[in-house]
RNA sequence: GCCCCCAUCGUCUAGAGGCCUAGGACGCCACCCUUUCAAGGUGGAGAUCAGGGGUUCGAAUCCCCUUGGGGGCACCA
């Protein structure tokens, strides 16, 4: 319910129509969940279709790209290029022959005829009515006459191209699957074209052809995509074929209310969710909470919100006719909040498995250091990608200014003698034998507080022991820290920090 | 300029005429826990439901206008 005119009879098919034009923008991920999610409700089919009828954008890779975004997002799609399917071929430019047969049809019938002005006319036609102020279009100076009779006017080529005659009096409503009815005025409408001038389809043709030939029943898309829903219809009109429902995703924006646009922000691209170390189920709760209400099944209060769902959820509860239609400005501490919430959800075997990639640079990595440090990590962690900064300390010796070795409320004299106490503390624990563990370096640093006469805050906070173990103020339980670094470099920071904080010391 | 879409805390969202002195989440602030930082717990600030007119006994919810924001105006999708 809720989700717009189904077909009577055969199953609920959507698809993602992108072109392979490089990476995929953020923005399709929304429509993209939408269609996925409104097939999967119904028990339908979601497909993919690429749209690479303009060789002139094409880009070699781009469809891996896709595939891979989606499979990513744990998105599964039923057809496609990659895997075929009853409807296919699925790459438009394989289906040449198709739009030709129905563009001859469609020249036939009068829905559309030829044009053979030239880009300079249409260029210079456009400039004049700008500058009239009024709506461009087309003039027609082609419609209803012969190759032979056009020639004779100026800003003629025989490479012609083919328009779709639109009506021109009256009004055009269509009911948007999100926003309800939406009406335009033909006398704001043009002949769109149809074919270009090298034989090749555009979006308006070969994508209404392909959605009625695949069976869709529910056409998903931006926003951007409103404004020319009226030649989308008279296509479909032209054929004499019934409309699938046709649903405006709302937009994503950036913190400034401005469109994302892949050339000026990195985050318009899946990839840069990935690179940033953001988990698939992050990206879907979020993008889900913007197309989905899932109350809380805990609650009572159906008013209540649950925080964390998954793809089945949405599936479960979306609703087109529910669906905010307003832009959605992408909240980025919202995302690191679900992705920190996820993170500490994963299993420390696949937390270990989802790291490593971002591992793979970090000078002097150790296996074993790294295996006991990950755990120590995990639930601080907000992206994955902070993982080789947060971690750096544990493999190399780090540059810091000594001055951190000194905790709030103390000078230096006493630091350096919290780091010696401690220094001598770790040797005798250190000759003891086989006990470098952390409840084992805890006994040994734990009464030192009361011995040193002071805070232990001040002995494993920031500043001394801290600071000279890990060249850094903040940073994981510091025994733990200690053992997964062992015994000599524990050793090795100890010293060198006392040595440092003297030298700073004698120096005053 | 023309056409179209949109409008509840900073952000996402619940709300489909009375249950709303507007609920939740993120973020923010405070406190608790605590070896730092997180995490977790508790509490708080934060929205005269963009503004103005209607309709109605009653409006965040319906209608109109204004304002603001966004999208589109290609032989790209």
């Amino acid at each position: 319910m809720g989700d717009g005119a189904v077909r009577a009879g055969g199953p609920v098919r959507t698809r993602f129509a992108p072109s392979p034009t490089g990476e995929v923008h953020i923005g399709n991920v929304v429509a993209v969940l939408i269609s996925a999610s409104i097939a999967r409700k119904h028990g339908g089919q979601f497909f993919i279709r690429l749209e690479d009828t303009d060789r002139s954008r094409y880009q070699e890779g781009a469809e891996g790209l896709i595939y891979n975004a989606l499979s990513w997002l744990g998105i599964e799609w039923d057809e496609g290029p990659d895997k075929g399917g009853p409807y296919g071929p699925y790459r438009q430019s394989e289906r040449l022959d198709r739009y030709r047969a129905y563009t001859e049809q469609l020249l036939a019938s009068g829905a559309a005829y030829r044009c053979w002005c030239t880009p300079e006319r249409l260029d210079q036609m456009r400039k004049e009515q700008q500058a009239r102020k009024v709506p461009p279009r087309y003039d027609r100076l082609c419609l209803g006459k012969s190759e032979a009779e056009r020639r004779a006017l100026p800003g003629f080529t025989d490479r012609y191209t083919v328009r779709v005659l639109m009506p021109t009096e009256g009004q055009f409503t269509f009911t948007d699957a999100i926003r309800g009815d939406i009406t335009f005025d033909y006398a704001t409408q043009q002949d769109h074209i149809l074919v270009r001038s090298d034989g090749f389809p555009v979006y308006h043709l070969a994508a209404m052809v392909d959605d009625h030939d695949m069976r869709t029943t529910h056409i998903v898309r931006g926003e951007e995509w409103i404004s020319t829903t009226p030649v989308h219809y008279q296509v479909f009109k032209a054929f004499g074929w019934d409309v699938p429902a046709i649903a405006h995703s709302p937009l994503l924006l950036n913190t400034d209310r401005t469109k994302i646009s892949k050339r000026k922000h990195p985050w318009a691209k899946v990839e840069w969710f990935m690179e940033q170390g953001f988990l698939p189920e992050a990206v879907v709760n979020y993008l889900g909470n913007l197309v989905a209400f899932v109350p809380d099944p805990e609650n009572p209060d159906p008013s209540i919100a649950r925080e964390l769902f998954g793809l089945e959820e949405i599936a479960k509860h979306i609703d087109l006719a529910n669906i905010g239609p307003s832009g959605k400005i992408i909240d980025i501490p919202r995302l690191e909040w679900l992705n920190g919430q996820y993170i500490r959800r994963l299993s420390l075997r696949e937390f270990s498995r989802r790291v490593a990639p971002f591992m793979r640079d970090v000078a002097g990595l150790d296996q074993g250091i790294l295996s006991k440090a990950l755990p120590l990590e995990q639930e601080r962690l907000k992206r994955l990608s902070e993982a080789p900064e947060v971690l750096g300390f544990f493999f190399r010796d780090e540059q810091y200014d000594p001055k951190i070795l000194i905790p709030k409320g103390l000078d230096g004299q006493k630091a350096l003698e919290i780091l010696q106490a401690s220094r001598d503390a770790i040797e005798d624990l250190a000759t003891e034998g086989p006990s470098w563990t952390a409840e084992a370096i805890k006994d040994a640093l734990w009464p030192l507080a009361e011995a040193l006469g002071v805070k232990t805050g001040q002995l494993f906070g920031a500043g001394t022991v801290r600071a000279a173990v890990t060249c850094r103020l903040v940073g994981p339980p510091l025994f733990e820290t200690m053992e997964a670094l062992g015994v000599d470099t524990v050793r090795r920071r100890l010293d060198a920090a006392i040595e440092r904080l003297s030298l700073v010391e004698s120096a005053r």
